[in-house]
DNA sequence: CTGAAAGCGCTTACAG
DNA sequence: CTGAAAGCGCTTACAG
């Protein structure tokens, strides 16, 4: 491995000035020319630990992730990961298993290992978040939940609920129950569910309840049953598509028929959800390209550039089996 | 952030005690004290870079994947990432994008990095992978494909191919269509075949056709469309859980009923085949747990030790109920 | 435009 | 056991 001294000796000129062609300052034609000959011949690239030591900040940008095996981590990881490589920029992933102390670590470990910026697909922000970011001082974006003293780019839940809600209603569904989530996640728990009952609102006779589960497929399954039996919906509409399929999984065990007997719908848009028969009417939202979305924006936050404090990426409602047309009225 | 001069400063001793301190070496007692004192005052922690700029290696190891969003890939990540963090290492993760260029290039990168391992979850090892490992000189492992040149953890492919292959035939099924990959792919295309072949070549009477797919859900769509029609047979023995599940797509599309019309089994044992209904009969692989000793490994490589050329990583036949009783009887 | 020098925070022989 | 010194490979004022 050969070091800036070598290629600095190969073209006869100082180290300083090597380092300074390096990193885009003005050198003069004939010294590049020898420079850039050096280095080809010697096949140099610097030494990032070098580089790191003097610029106490690297081109990585910490990546915290709740979970791998999410459909909507892996996709806003890729979205991330593809446009940061595009910027000349790393991705460095800290996977915390769903733990909140995992996720504080995380942070402080970020800012040790000088990361440009961090980014955080957020589930819930504590209090001991925002200390942690606060006494760190590094660049924050938040993926999936906004909070006011940082940036945030998030999807576009409450009018996906708002539509959704709309959607359910046109197809002549009156018995509704809505299976949702905790609402300390704004996202998933509130925004979804607000854009939903404002849709609801906007019509008469329609009974409608509310429930909350669990995130996990088990859980969904099991509340999806006690609800099958104490209030029969002719449709459930779940926060997340994997609730969705919890309450699929619900009522093949009660024996009944999708969407005939009971109608199901998620958010999302998992990949999974057009594999399963029959496939799942969804809120699709656009994990992929939120993800590229957040990478340019963390770089823009490292450069001191001004960047929204707030952005909204969008849906689909994406109409499959899981529904039926009951009516085929319109609002 | 404190510096190791500065906590030589408070506790009154020399850098050098400090670093010895810190690596490990001896010191005494009054001084050992003296200075654990002074890096709780500071909360110190070394900085990285400079460790590595001596060091000339890191602590960390680069794991190469070809896809972020499958179940096999996240779950061995998972088992990588929580085991190494357990030994004091970190991961990584360069995501190729299935391009066998990024695989090549990020070998180098990651050698430029000082990674003190690389892992690689491999599809296909060419003559570029070989001449990047062997000009890196850098510990690598394999995970699950085997190479005389590489240290790897492989699943046990053949032998989850043998015994698939016998419950099938025990479950009566003599009319089978095998939907395989290509054979550059050793661990899917050819183990899994061979396996199952061994177990066809123990029973008489029996007919088999071989077929060729892609990985992805829509191709076996399509080929499997085309098999029911040239062939009918009884069951899809299939190479992947997606290859499957494009198969049931293909059966619900031409009106059978699965498993009474046609019976499906697939290999991976993802997630999603609990999920979807009728649920699919799949030999599972243990990735996560693969992942985890991959890491093991790695360290040990990395530490010189001695560790086995390949080690093999165990299955499961899982049975559901994408697979009738044909017959009940017992080979 | 170019170069000499100091320094980033750590580790590693080498003396004592 | 402990410390002074050199050096890892780079960058950054500062002179010229």
């Amino acid at each position: 491995m050969s070091t800036i001294l070598d290629i600095a000796r190969l073209a006869g000129v100082a180290k300083s000035t090597v380092s300074r062609y390096l990193n885009g300052g003005s050198v003069g034609e004939a010294t590049r020319k020898k420079i850039e000959q050096a280095i080809r011949e010697t096949g140099y690239t610097p030494n990032p630990f070098a580089q790191s030591l003097k610029a106490k900040k690297t081109n990585i940008i910490g990546t915290i992730v709740p979970r791998l095996d999410s459909y909507a981590a892996s996709q806003t990881l890729i979205g991330i990961d593809e446009q940061l490589k595009q910027m000349n920029y790393q991705m460095l992933i800290s996977n915390t298993s769903q733990s909140r102390e995992r996720e504080i670590e995380s942070i402080y470990s970020f800012a040790k290992q000088k990361m440009a910026g961090i980014i955080l697909l957020a589930t819930e922000i504590t209090d001991e978040h925002i200390e942690a970011f606060e006494t760190v001082n590094v660049p924050v974006l938040l993926i999936g939940q906004e909070h006011e003293n940082f940036h945030s780019i998030i999807h576009d839940d409450f009018h996906a609920g708002y539509e959704m809600g709309r959607y359910v209603l046109e197809k002549g569904y009156r018995r509704i129950a809505y299976l949702g989530v905790t609402e300390r996640d704004i996202a998933v728990g509130v925004k979804r569910k607000q854009g939903f009952k404002k849709a609801i609102q906007e019509v008469e006779n329609c009974e409608v309840r509310f429930y909350e589960t669990l995130f996990k497929i088990p859980a969904a399954q099991a509340s999806a049953r006690e609800i099958i039996k104490e209030f029969g919906p002719s449709i459930f509409v779940c926060a997340t598509d994997n609730i969705a399929l919890g309450v699929m999984k619900a009522s093949y065990a009660e024996g009944l028929s999708i969407p005939k007997d009971l109608a199901v719908t998620g958010f999302g848009g998992y990949d999974v959800t057009e594999i399963i028969h029959p496939a799942l009417t969804t809120a699709k939202f656009f994990y992929k390209e939120a993800g590229e979305k957040a990478a340019r924006q963390m770089v823009e936050l490292v450069k001191e550039l001004p960047v929204e404090k707030v952005s909204i990426s969008k849906y689909e409602i994406i109409e499959r089996e899981s529904v039926d047309n009951v009516s085929g009225q319109t609002l």
